[in-house]
DNA sequence: CAGAAGCAAGAGCGCCGCTCTCAATTGCGC
DNA sequence: GCGCAATTGAGAGCGGCGCTCTTGCTTCTG
């Protein structure tokens, strides 16, 4: 009936190995180059291929461009989750330091691929929300996790709002976030999700502004020490 | 001697009139198809004259780039320092706020321009320091001023640190932000540039996640709510 | 072993930035 | 007022891009 289940077949071996290599050498060009400037020809010409050929195996450079996406997303959430996890669970402050550095560190080894994540978008390119939203959204759970077991530990205090406790979030916007959150089975309050997009925002902001050297190049050499005293900030001002 | 001094003569002035054209037509593809699709083509095309004819009046597209860059910063500069300008002097949280208010107003009426200025850096193009440098301090120095003046006054209450006071800087960096704030004769301790840093890279994120979408498209119905609450949050973080 | 499936190659379309040459206009200095 | 020179636009062309279509060749399969 069925014969080689799960059995690869040569050509399945041989094609697959084909896109391992067109997906390791497009990632290549994307630190050179950066997203935007990836090309399905440049890969070709280092693939030693004829132009028309890669699209046997891409059936577009958005496609590829997607596949990129959510591979980028995965790997930088599976870092952070590595790092995460080692750390103890109820060292709060710590969890989140660690999430915000283990970011920092990715992308400061693949800085075009975190330019492909989170810069501005690639002209003419519309990332499939349907794709990449769950891929991309796990960091930022991460982070929302860490806070949502503090508070239930009691052990959030966050430092913003008029008197420390966060204020007040209108109710139009308030409807909308805890929506939000229970999209992804999470029952916490407004003013968590509040802080939380907003702790998330922060260590994005940090992090790019660095990479994307939006302070100037060298602007500042101790970036270490800048990058450790923003992220200090934050877990302050959240409360952790 | 010299005849027509700072009298243009009809050549200047119908060169100056193509240019001032070839600039809007810019900021108009910029504004539809991102500015790293900018086509010199395509101005050429809408200017109704063949392609090569461009380069009589641009010598590349990264010039024009760079020139947009320079626009686009000092505008954005203006419009900030406009509507700072008149909320009182020492209503400091309400200065802080209006230009962050501002900024996002003029990032959501032109976001391609956003992009420009704070987006990822387009591909193949490296904006030279030299030239924007300035003009793209504008506002981050505007928000600084702000701070300053607001401490100067006493009014100034930080809620990060592990007391409420900003903490403590390392040597290494410590040295150096002060060194910058020196670059533009500013006398301020290291820890106001500090939360001037953090301020502004707060801001602009908040800015940026919105424009971009990077919580994904309508994620957010009540952006105007959320973008208002963040900002709130910031300015109760950095103590006015 | 024949046929089907998969594959690379090549030519081609329209787009891009940019260069070079050549002719026409146009305004300047005399 | 006029000749000359500077300025301008057009055209052709180079190499690059994404993408399509046709044409043969290989390789696996029934």
């Amino acid at each position: 009936m069925w014969k080689n289940v799960g059995m690869p077949t040569p050509r399945e071996r041989a094609r697959e190995r084909t896109l391992a290599e067109i997906r390791s050498l497009a990632w290549l060009q994307v630190e050179e180059v950066g997203p935007a400037a990836l090309s399905l020809r440049g890969i070709a010409r280092d693939l030693g291929v004829v132009s028309s050929a890669i699209y046997r195996y891409v059936s577009s450079r958005d496609d590829l461009l997607t596949e990129l996406l959510v591979a980028g997303f995965s790997d930088l959430a599976e870092a952070v989750e590595r790092a995460e996890s080692v750390v103890p669970r109820e060292a709060y402050r710590e969890r989140w330091l660690t999430i915000c550095r283990t970011m920092r560190a990715w992308a400061l080894g693949r800085p075009a691929a975190w330019g492909l994540l989170y810069g501005g978008p690639v002209p003419g390119y519309n990332a499939p929300q349907q794709t990449t939203a769950v891929p991309g959204a796990r960091v930022l759970l991460q982070q929302g996790a860490v806070l949502i077991e503090a508070q239930a530990a009691g052990r959030l205090r966050p430092r913003i709002g008029p008197a420390g406790d966060l204020g007040e979030v209108p109710a139009v916007l308030r409807a909308e976030l805890e929506a939000a959150a229970a999209a992804f089975q999470l029952e916490v309050g407004a003013e968590l999700v509040a802080l939380g997009i907003l702790g998330w925002t922060i260590s994005v902001a940090v992090i790019s502004s660095e990479v994307f050297e939006q302070l100037g190049p060298d602007a500042i050499a101790a970036r270490d020490q800048l990058a450790e005293l923003q992220f200090a900030s934050a877990a302050d001002a959240l409360g952790l």
